[in-house]
DNA sequence: CTGAACTTTCAGTAATTATTGAAAGTTTAT
DNA sequence: ATAAACTTTCAATAATTACTGAAAGTTCAG
């Protein structure tokens, strides 16, 4: 396969994969191709190679700053901005999940618990309580994990994982 | 909190969090409903429930029988179907996370390993070559480790997983 | 068979979400 | 201070995704 080819190839499934785990298309897409250029791009390139607008780059540029996993940076003499993504995926993967539990999951607990209080007794709240208990404890627990993922040097947790799986 | 506020409640916040990951907010909702409630409910009594049209109703059991967590069942003398939902939050979670390694990891990890092998050997290339290996190694990992997950037995993997958040 | 009870489908429409592009804002060199 | 170079904002619009409801399909008791 032709390099063009298979870097249209992976950007656009690199977009795919956003979109259905909830992070737009072309925020994916720009932090695609910023993963596998090696050096940093303005925000016309990116324009440019995605043929998106300039207000939708800028957003989206932002946006994956935000996340943290893309950086703002200056060349000598030249006025714009460069963008370059961390290439270390490790890290992209920690401060991903780290961010998606603070937006999703931790206010979900939250209801969760206020949730718990509810008063009564018939067949209804029991099975009312029963469940949104069980979903707070297992929530609770999944997101521990994830925090400790998140916090954890790359070694000690990948060790960890490693002989989870074997 | 009265019971009635907090089952909208739960409902509604359980639809947000199924769009924030890519579930419809109907089938979260459906979902949410089945899982607190006791009996088997109809299809009518869904859609009242969660006013919603008799074909929105039909068309989101059906994914989340798809997705094997909400099953049919019959009342004696009666000749519509029903539903209930699968109450154990463990097997809920395998069965999801079975589903979307299946129809969203899998396909990526397979291009990912088709991008392997582009040929060539500037700097661009290079860089592509090394991103693309490193998203493949992780998702491959992360991918055997979900797999492990969505086969193990309760205690097993539980006891492992507690071990590791300590 | 027939038709009542029920389920499924799907074209049309509504709601939501993403994108554009031009205007306003900001920064910096002169 | 000015204006060129650049960035940000946001109302309008496009694209996508979800929902409705009526019609077609299915099942089954009589």
């Amino acid at each position: 396969m032709e390099f063009k080819e298979s870097k249209e190839k992976f950007i656009q499934s690199w977009g795919v994969l956003g979109s259905s785990w909830g992070i737009n298309k072309t925020m994916a897409q720009i932090h695609a191709l910023l993963l596998i250029t090696p050096e940093v791009l303005s925000t016309e390139e990116i324009m440019e190679e995605l043929k998106i607008s300039r207000g939708n780059a800028n957003m989206n540029i932002r946006a994956l700053m935000d996340w943290g996993i893309v950086t703002k940076s200056f060349k000598a003499g030249e006025r714009k901005d460069f963008f370059f993504a961390d290439k270390d995926i490790w890290e992209v993967a920690r401060k991903i999940t780290k961010e998606r539990s603070k937006r999703e999951i931790e206010p979900v607990i939250k209801i969760l618990n206020e949730l718990k209080n509810v008063k009564g007794n018939d067949a209804h709240i029991n099975q009312f309580r029963e469940t949104v208990n069980e979903l707070e404890a297992f929530t609770s627990k999944l997101n521990s994990i994830v925090d400790k993922f998140s916090k954890a040097d790359e070694h000690w947790f990948y060790k960890k994982l490693l002989k989870l799986v074997k």
